[in-house]
DNA sequence: CTTGAACCTGTAGTTGCTACAGGGATTATG
DNA sequence: CATAATCCCTGTAGCAACTACAGGTTCAAG
């Protein structure tokens, strides 16, 4: 057994940071996370530092930016003494996309609540849902197609 | 040139539709849409019928249901006689998962606002977004880290 | 008959993981 | 020291719902 110090396995990386040993892993191939020391054996084993990065990454994952907005991010935040305009623009990008598919999902929500609370609970042959979904004139389709599954 | 009269082409049911003639053709290959009529040559040919069913696959997935949703809506759909039950309860069910959606979204468009509002435009070392990100006590990834990307 | 647009199949890429299979390493216990 | 339990390794394939080719064929118009 190799001496490091204050080193942990994959395992406990990943429990602390409140995700699975396989995300690492992968994290690690994409190389949004560096090589780490490795035992002799050939397991992983990681510091503090570690953990404070792969921290940095779940948080950002949760707030909803993409990998390659946090690779953008880590790269911003290795380098302290340069004006944080560049994280304010990644993030207001971000905010402004969220805020965006609110609006999408909001009115999607909105269409389905109508649909729904016009089916009477007779037969399929005359349901509203059904109606709704095989009409040839709806709008919706029209300012979604480009986008449709960029709802959810 | 073999009589089918008031074909057409998967260029045209894809226009008439909304979609992309390689969505026809996987929408075929997972049995969302059935095999088609072929020319002599091998070509798809499509009737009214088609653009029917084809029309409301993608109003359904346009309202956000999956795809599996949308076969079980069809399914349905082909049983006029049918109590429309099982479609409201479809329905009803994708409307909670829109709503819950949105929920989350919102409260993570909260925290993204907060989150830029207080940076000052200094130094990425004092930045407050670069901060948010790195703490540790934030709890949000507790509620978030079994769905983070399905917020958006 | 020739041209050009439309079409064909099959495969691989996208995003961000997750889930194996089939092994090896490490650690705790007897 | 032996063994068992637990961890860890690599590599590959899968998910959703398409999209994007490459490399070739067919169709319809002139």
């Amino acid at each position: 057994m190799p001496e490091i110090s204050h080193a942990i396995g994959i395992g406990e990386l990943a429990r602390r940071t409140g995700c699975q040993p396989e995300t690492v892993r992968y994290y690690e191939r994409i190389e949004l996370l560096e090589n780490t020391l490795r035992t002799e054996g050939g397991q992983r084993r990681y510091d503090e530092r570690a953990v404070r990065r792969l921290t940095f990454i779940r948080h950002a994952r949760d707030f909803g930016f993409s990998v390659d907005a946090v690779r953008e991010l880590l790269a911003m935040s290795d380098q302290p003494d340069m004006s944080c305009q560049e994280v304010d623009a990644v993030a207001k990008h971000h905010l402004e996309e969220v805020e965006s598919r609110l609006q999408r999902l909001s009115a999607l929500r909105d269409e389905l609540r109508r649909m729904v609370s016009q089916c009477d609970g007779g037969k399929v042959e005359s349901c509203r849902i059904i109606e709704v979904l095989s009409d040839h004139q709806l709008c919706i389709s029209e300012t979604a197609h480009k986008g449709a599954h960029d709802f959810g």
